[in-house]
DNA sequence: TCCTTTAATCGTATATTTGCGATATAAGAT
DNA sequence: ATCTTATATCGCAAATATACGATTAAAGGA
């Protein structure tokens, strides 16, 4: 049943909406900076870093892969992942539509 | 027990992932926008343009007014809402400037 | 070949979110 | 005083998210 409407609003709604959530947590903030913070693409210094087990880290990880926002890359016995800088860019740019539009339209709010 | 390690991350990173949580749910970026194309605080015609119940869409508008994002008034028996448009410029900010940090260091990505 | 290291995945517990209908509340209209 | 209208809130069910430990998998080193 209902529970999931989700489908039910514009393509574009879902979409931002989608990549909100996938930073709606500290941690996969933490995670992104970390990432940045380092050229080189480490993984498990962020395990030591972050105040979380190995597994939920791992997960965290993962939600950010399905939301397009980091690429990981298995290099031998260690994964690789850095931040999807296209993707990024991508939803900074349809953020700050947002925020202009709302903008733009809400000047003259009146409560 | 765990199940809520939000607290061990900074305040910043909390109240960021708290902004981003307010409108990862594409019924709130729906009521967002009608708020701001209407200068008129209406309310009820929320209800009417998306598909969700009275009792949900309640719910969503308070959960954007605990974030901060909207202001809410009573007028008479009907409410009146509209954009906290100070808070929506400080998140608009907050959010740029996570996204130049992790630009500016992430320049020579690897993978 | 066996051990170690690194990370993903599974299973599970708990918390939170999403949604609805029903009910309560509050003000204006009759 | 009662009815209507507009919202908020309550109670509940189902779905998702968060977190952990245990296990699995895969590669390098002994």
């Amino acid at each position: 049943m209902a529970v999931h409407k989700k489908e039910e609003f514009t393509q574009k709604e879902q979409d931002l909406a989608e990549f909100a959530k996938a930073i709606a947590h500290p941690a996969r903030i933490a995670i992104l900076k970390v990432l940045a913070q380092r050229n080189e693409c480490i993984c498990g210094e962020i395990v030591d870093i972050l105040p979380l087990a190995q597994s939920t880290v791992s997960q965290h990880l993962k939600e950010l892969k399905n939301a397009g926002l980091i690429k990981g890359t298995v290099d031998g016995p260690r994964s690789c992942y850095c931040i999807n800088w296209k993707a990024f860019e991508k939803f900074n740019t349809e953020f700050n539509l947002l925020f202009a539009t709302l903008k733009v339209k809400n000047e003259k709010a009146c409560c």
